[in-house]
Formats: structure tokens, sequence, C-alpha cells
DNA sequence: CTGAAAGCGCTAACAA
DNA sequence: TTGTTAGCGCTTTCAG
């Protein structure tokens, strides 16, 4: 048999169709007895109303997109578990669109996917985030979006994130607590605007204890962890080492602890490493990372509530949320030598 | 200005749409001028046909599904790499559905999502892949599917797959060729079919070369870091260890790298440690892995162009490719002791 | 090579 | 509370 429409339903139902689709969408205005009446039919057919057919009447598609520049595999598979959290409780499908966010095609990318209007919302991670090209594009066409952990401008659309700088900020001091005073820092990639926030908040938590931070001591690298081997071949190298070392990101925090073991010093004991993100090579690294944690998970969640609730409304509420990031305490720090 | 249709674009050209949309599919018969006219209103108007209007008159989406159950972060990006190469290429886009295979409401959860026929097909990766009450709904709705390393039944479907069992013979042809005779195995979780062709392959590559495998070298691991703990702890720890181990996946080759510092056995000379999948903790481990790369990403790739061929021909030519692992020979494997 | 007409299956506005 | 009537914007016949 072929696939049962909605008219097939009303047929069986014996109602009109607009009563079915009352139903389906579960409107008001529906006596019980009809309601009723009407999910039996619908079961006995098997009627599951044509995504097409609602898309085209209703100008929505039950779909969004999540755009994005992979910057990692986890942190990536993490936003699109808690996106799908909450699609599924309201029925959205997602569909998932990697780019390259230096594409110079980006923005004819982003129109053609949006002005299609294929998706009915959008949702952002850093870098994207705070690229004002797509954000600006996405103003355009007034296509709803939503932005994870953008650094700045947190007011012009909805968006959630977390205070990277805090937890620097509380890490460092962690750190400070240990009695280590020569603390190596490296800095992530240049073009993620937590790689600045992140700087921020060590370095505020060293002028609040008054320690003098030599430019030696500071480095850049990129989130890999070739480029925190680098920078910490250099810093352990110097007549005068640090003697613990805060990497931006856990790859970079792995480098750091490859080459301490290269170079014969014992971390955590001559050397205390810590990173960022507590990805799951946190806990396949000797020692155990001492990391900082994002909710990512929970933060692609409520951003996604926050795009379906404004798909729902049409009242653009445009909020915005932060959440807390936590200290996680391994192996890889101990009291300074 | 509202969003163009066909209709404004052919009023533009001074063609009825039926022409537009001629030019829009690409499809034959249209007298170049015709065509460049046409393009040109489509250009001026920046029109862009409706998915939904196209869907429902067209009876298909250009919507593809990946189900999936996370088995891995990287695994599972590097599969949504591959299909995404593929379907930008054909306009298709691809919508991710995470599921849970041991789930009792898969089966509705599958027949929802495919019976609305949302999309056009569906690409399945293991443990699903070898699910026959997956593949039963799918071929009873008729939906069009591919499976990604089936183990079993590849006639039955259009798929893709590696030799594991092959890489894996390889692998402990190379350990043995090294001088081990005393290798430990490591099992891979008993759900997914792939674990059997590795432990296969290894227990095949033994008797070739005339090795009697001792019951206490063979464990049974989850793909987790811990149950890799595990059994290494049980073999290192006893009166008669190892010269190597062969882990099933990275994961647990991580573990047992683990236990083995704790235990101050020096790899690789002492203990030679093998994984396999080439995850990005390879590089990261020290001394870094040794391993087997599967082409993920190739496998995804072709997958995804064996549905996509199916899809456009409606000519279901049930194909079936293979594809090839390689070694990945890093520092964790010595001679034997 | 081109076009006219008839839907695809649903929702929205309005009527009853 | 329910039904009627128009489309939504495209593709598909089938005729020219």
């Amino acid at each position: 048999m072929a696939k049962a429409t909605i008219d097939d339903v009303a047929a069986l139902a014996g109602v009109s169709i607009k009563t079915v689709s009352r139903v389906v969408n579960s409107e008001p205005n529906v006596r019980q007895a009809t309601q009723e009446k009407v999910q039996l039919a619908i079961n006995e057919l098997r009627y599951r109303p044509s995504p097409s057919a609602r898309s085209l009447a209703a100008n929505r598609s039950f779909l969004v997109a999540l755009l994005y520049d992979n910057p990692n595999a986890n942190y990536i598979t993490d936003v699109q578990q808690g996106i799908l959290q909450e699609c599924r409780k309201r029925n959205y499908d997602l569909l998932i669109h990697p780019c390259n966010y230096r594409d110079e095609g980006l923005q004819d990318e982003l129109e053609a996917l949006v002005g299609k209007s294929r998706v009915d919302g959008v949702i952002l991670t850093p870098p994207l985030s705070d690229m004002s090209g797509v954000i600006e594009t996405l103003s355009a066409l007034k296509m709803p979006y939503v932005r994870i952990a953008p650094a700045e401008n947190h007011e012009v659309s909805a968006c959630v994130y977390c205070d990277d700088g805090k937890a620097s900020y509380d890490m460092a001091e962690h750190l400070i607590g240990l009695g280590h005073r020569r603390i190596g820092f490296i800095a992530g990639h240049p073009d993620h605007a937590v790689s600045l926030q992140r700087k921020k908040g060590f370095e505020q938590a060293l002028v609040a204890h008054k320690i003098k931070q030599p430019k030696k001591l500071m480095h850049q690298g990129y989130f890999d962890c070739d480029s925190g081997r680098e920078a910490a071949l250099k810093m352990l190298n110097d007549s005068a080492p640090p003697t613990a070392i805060f990497a931006s990101n856990d790859d970079m925090a792995a480098g750091v602890i490859q080459v301490a073991r290269e170079l014969n010093i014992e971390v955590p004991k001559q050397l205390s490493v810590v990173g960022f993100d507590d990805s799951p090579i946190c806990s396949l690294t000797w020692p155990e990372l001492t990391t900082v944690r994002q909710p990512i998970e929970e933060l692609a969640q409520k951003a996604t509530l926050l795009l379906l609730d404004e798909l729902g409304n049409r009242a653009s509420t445009h909020k915005e949320q932060s959440l807390h990031c936590s200290l996680v305490l391994r192996n890889s720090t101990a009291p300074a030598p």
C-alpha cells in the first residue's frame, strides 16, 4: 500500500483534513472524542505527515543547521550531542555544515544554504561566532541564529558562553596557591577569541598576586601538540625555567609533558603542567592532566533551546546565558619544588 | 524585496516556468541562447529554488541521513567529513542522527525518521551496519541505504569496508618479524563485528607462524582505556609476561602503555605495544604508538558516492567496495628482548 | 525545443 | 468546534 496522506486519514476518521491537521499539530479546539477518533485512524494507517508538504505550506522546515569550522573532534561531537538533545524534544532535525572560516567563498556558501531557506535557524560555534561577516549575512537574510561561546558583543544575538577568563584566572590562582611563581604560559590560536580571554585571565591573576611575568615565559601557541612542544622546549631549556606551565589547551599541554619527559624533567615533581578543555587525552597522558572543563554539551543545549524558542514564538527575545567552567584537578600539578 | 520564485524568473526572462526549471536542473533540450537568458534572470533576482517545493513535487529531499551510535569522536567526525565531501558535489545536505543501538525503541525511531521520507537515503556505520533489524526496516520501507564497514553479508546492500582481519594479520606478522613469540592480545568490544575480525587475523598469523597461543594471553576488552589497563595488568603481572601486546584499538593500547609505566616496564625496550585506528592519541602517547590506519574518510566518501549514484539512477546497482588499511610504524615497537 | 495545466500534501485564513 | 477554499513553489505529464 502506498503511503497514507492526510486525506486518507480524514476519510477513515470521517472528518475534514483540517481537523486531522489540528490533531497532528496538537492545536487547541478539538473535541476529545474527535481527537481520539483521528488518532486511531492515524495509527491504523501509520500516517506520517510529509515534511516537504508541511514546509512548503507553513514555510518552516523543522531543520536547524550547525555551522562550524571543526576545531576538534571532541568539541564538535559534544556540540552536536547537545544540540540534538533539544532538537529531539521538539521534533527538529539537525543538518551539519562544516566549513573553512578563512574561505573566501564562505559568504556565498552561507547565503546559498540560508537563502533557499532550507533551514529555520542556524547555530554558530567559534570562531564563526565572532565573524562579523557571518553574523551580518545571517541578519540581513533574517535567518534566526544563536551563537555558542562568542567572545564579544554578547548583545547582538542570542548566545551562550562560558567565562574562560575567569576559569583561567582560577587555574592560575591554583598554581600560585601551590607556591609557583615562575609560571610559563602558552597562548592559544590567535584566531580564536577565547585565546585572548584565557591569556587575560592568567595575567590578571598574576597581577592580583603581584607576580611580575617576564616575557620569556609568555609564548604563542596554536592549539596543537607541536606548538606546545616548541614553547616548552624554549622555556625548559632556559637558564631560569618555570616551575609550572599553563597551556591554553590540552593538546599543547600534552606536548609540554612530552618535552618534559624527553628532558628528564619529572612531572609534576619538578614541573607542574595544566591544560584547558578536559579532552579525553587528559586521562591518557601520564601523569593525568589537570585542566579546565567547559560544559560544552550543556552550552550547546542551552543555545539550541534559545534558538528553538525563538523559532516557536517568533518573539525575538535576544537572551544571553553563561555557564561556569570548573577546574579538574588530576596528577600533573604539585607544590612548587 | 521578497524572495524570488520561479515565476519571477520566468517573467523576467520571458519564458515559461518549465524552461526555467529545465535550466535550473540542467536538463537537456534548451537552446543555448535561452539558457543564457534564463541564467541572467536567475542571477539578477538571486533566485534559489525552494527545497520544500522541490521536494514536494519531485518526491526527493536531497537530504541523506547518517545513522550511528557514536563509537568515538574522531571516527564519527571523519565519517561526517567524508560524507560531506561527496554531498557537496551533488548538492545534497547531511542530517545526522546518533542513536543508541541497544535502545528498544530504535526500530520505531528509524521508522519515524525514514517513514516520513524526509531523507532520500541513509548511511549506516558500525555497529548499526550489521544489525538485521535496522537493515530489514530500511529494506521494508524501500529506503536506499549504504553500509560502512559491515562485517558480514556484504551482498545484501551497497557497502564499503576494510579488511580488518588482513590488517590485523599483517600487524601480528610485524611483531613476529621483530622476534616476538609471546604476544598478548586484547580483543575489542564484542558487539562490534570488527572485533572478531581483528582477533581472527591475529590468530591466523600465529597459526601461520606455528606459534601456540596460551589462553592467558587472550583478553576481552571494550575499546576503552580502562579495559586495556585491566588486561595489561593481568598479563604483565603474570609469571610469564608477554614481550608484546596487541590491543584492538588505540585507547586500549594507551591503557597498556600507562600500566607498563606504572610497573616500570620500559616501552618498547621491554614491551612492544601496538594499537588499531591511528587516532590522534597515537602521537600524544610516549612512545608514539604503532598502529593500523583505516581510511575512514575515504570509506565514507566511497559509501556516499555509492548511495548518491543509486539515488540518481534509481538503478540499484548493489555494489561493494573494499579499501586497504595500512600499518603505521611509530616508536612503541622494538625487537623482542 | 518550449509551454500549459495538473497536482505533490500540507497549512492558513476564513466561513459555518 | 469543525469544514472549505486557496494556495505554498516546484516538477511532471503531455501537447504543441
